[in-house]
DNA sequence: CTATTTCATGAAATGGGTTTCATTAATCTG
DNA sequence: CAGATTAATGAAACCCATTTCATGAAATAG
């Protein structure tokens, strides 16, 4: 390979010296106008390009920041990508993707890299850092990285630090998915998906729960079905509910877009016609969404805005603007159509 | 922001020269036990992380390589870089993730910017530079940066460049459903989607087009319906077919899963059922095609093989061991419900 | 016991930029 | 037109590691 030019080799050739060709690149000192003319012109002879880990040395900057998520393979996460990814651009930021793949060390093993490579700042989007029961020393450790790193958590809640913060609010998503459905007129309404452990699940039973029995509503402990994310989670959890034909609701709401295509697919499988029969909605409003049949009823979380704030605020800090510690946006519910009227009783 | 330690603070402290922290850190030359010990001390001490910058600097290397994609929104870019993110981290790299929108100046902007960061290589996947009719500017430009850095194409064709690439053969796919949907009975074969211009296309386009007359079937030109790779498009391409009443293929191709899925959704908007009244069969195997209902039969791309082998080749290139220029895979077919066999014939 | 390796370490050069400080030339002020 | 600014440029320090070269100490060879 070969040897790359330097300012020296620009400097030498357009015989003036480096600083001088320095503040032609940079623009940062008047440089009389046939100076400058003739250093750009070696500039361009040799298509020079300035080496950006020697000025990041010096600048204690490097116009780089990183996003760690835990699978890139599901939907939600290349869309939040895509927000952060256009106001990095805005910004000067280039992005390093991190893919833990639920990986446990992987989290600390990046955070180390990517401090050792003196990024600008680091977005931390679902993983354990974001949980509730996430473990101290991961948060020991991403804590220490933010005295000198500014590091924004993504739709996460770690209670009793203060680190930068930008979520969805579920809970008004999950309420609002909940009248939705009693507008419709369901009374029996189920929930299914997502772990009993993370912060994402909770705030959203608990939200569910709450506006049922705001309208004297109540949400049954059977009918609260935890369990994993995917598909296969979604389809198996609904089977569960669907087993028991004594009590049967007639909407159900799902942790996000995965469990509810999980849903209809047993409920289908069963016989079920969506929304005729029972009414499902998801949460996400992932590209999936549309794909399916019926398109789905769900929450919209504003993926582009998540990673737009996320990466506006590591700016922010950088640039010593003032900023606040927490940004909640508002999801949406977007009506398509996997729920309807509920199905008249028969007793 | 605290200042960070440096290799001289430990030093000092640890009273020896920054030569023997190096060598403790790099572990490139013995150093006596008491000596390495006291160091390591006060590198814990101060939890010390080398700047990776000046490293970089000094090494002409930098631990990092870049993957450019046009959209990382569309779930087959995704599955790619989580292989290829796999294989990064084996090799000790780390990932710059640059999505271009389909931007046109986007390309070259991160070009310019990957090299200055002087990544250790570059991964194309689709964007204009794996187009059959690449402007010729960019073409120039990717030449020059891949004489300093490696760069690969992946499942791109410049055919008269000798960039490195690795793709997987797509007219073999394309055959190996074509021939499925033959043995199922099959005789009235279309293909829609893909705009004609590019080669992921193109290809698919000859080689179903070979399959069929190698067996004394034809191609109607009519049921060649170009279009985006988008499930709209292929809502609206697959309406088109149905249009004409006279004359209705009894299967459909489609150049991606998105627009399969586009396909379904207005067949079964006109109340045609898949696969009984007409059988779908997909490309890419991307996550949606367990998601819908029929699950899609698909071909798979071998996504995660394609980025990781696209990795391995830089790893190789840069150092300095044997590679072959090109590496091909071989689709395989997914038989999942959205196929079946041909409906009797009612003339 | 002397000669030759090997071990253990430090000083200084290097990589490729930016920035401060100093100096001279040019322009402005009154 | 003298004095004060401002413009234009260069020299050298700095950022923070790695690496080469040199040197003295310890270990091995003969």
């Amino acid at each position: 390979m070969v040897k790359n030019t330097t300012i020296y080799d620009i400097a030498r050739e357009a015989e003036v010296s480096v600083s001088t060709v320095s503040r032609v690149l940079n623009d940062t000192a008047p440089v009389k106008a046939s100076t400058r003319d003739k250093i750009m012109k070696v500039i361009e002879k040799h298509k020079f390009q300035p080496n950006a880990l020697a000025r990041s040395l010096i600048k204690k900057e490097t116009g780089t920041i990183a996003m760690i998520v835990p699978d890139i393979t599901n939907p939600f996460f290349p869309e939040v990508f895509y927000g952060a990814n256009q106001e990095a651009r805005d910004k000067g930021y280039t992005f390093f993707l991190c893919n833990t793949s639920g990986d446990d060390d992987r989290e600390s093993e990046y955070l180390t890299i990517l401090r050792e490579k003196r990024v600008d700042g680091i977005i931390f989007i679902g993983g354990r850092i974001n949980l509730a029961n996430c473990p101290p020393e991961l948060v020991q450790e991403v804590q220490e990285a933010a005295e000198t790193i500014p590091v924004v958590l993504v739709n996460g809640n770690l209670a009793k630090t203060k680190f930068h913060r930008v979520y969805s609010d579920e809970a008004v998503g999950a309420a609002l998915a909940t009248q939705h459905l009693i507008d419709l007129g369901h009374r029996d309404i189920a929930f299914i998906g997502g772990l009993d452990f993370m912060t994402t699940t909770i705030q959203k039973v608990k939200a569910v729960k709450k506006t049922l029995e705001d309208q004297q509503l109540t949400l049954r402990k059977e009918w609260i079905q935890y369990g994993e994310f995917s598909i296969q989670a979604g389809r198996d959890l609904m089977n569960k509910l669907l087993d028991d034909s004594e009590h049967r609701p007639t909407a159900v709401l799902c942790v996000n877009d995965f469990t509810a295509i999980g849903a209809i697919k047993a409920a289908s499988e069963r016989g079920l016609h969506v929304p005729e029969d029972i009414s499902i909605v998801g949460f996400d409003d992932s590209p999936l969404s549309t794909a399916v049949i019926p398109e789905l009823t769900t929450v919209t979380q504003n993926t582009h805005e998540l990673g737009k704030y996320a990466v506006e605020r590591i700016f922010q800090i950088n640039n010593g603007m003032p900023t606040k510690r927490t940004t909640v946006l508002t999801p949406k519910l977007i009506v398509r159509q996997s729920s309807g009227p509920a199905p008249v009783k028969r007793k």
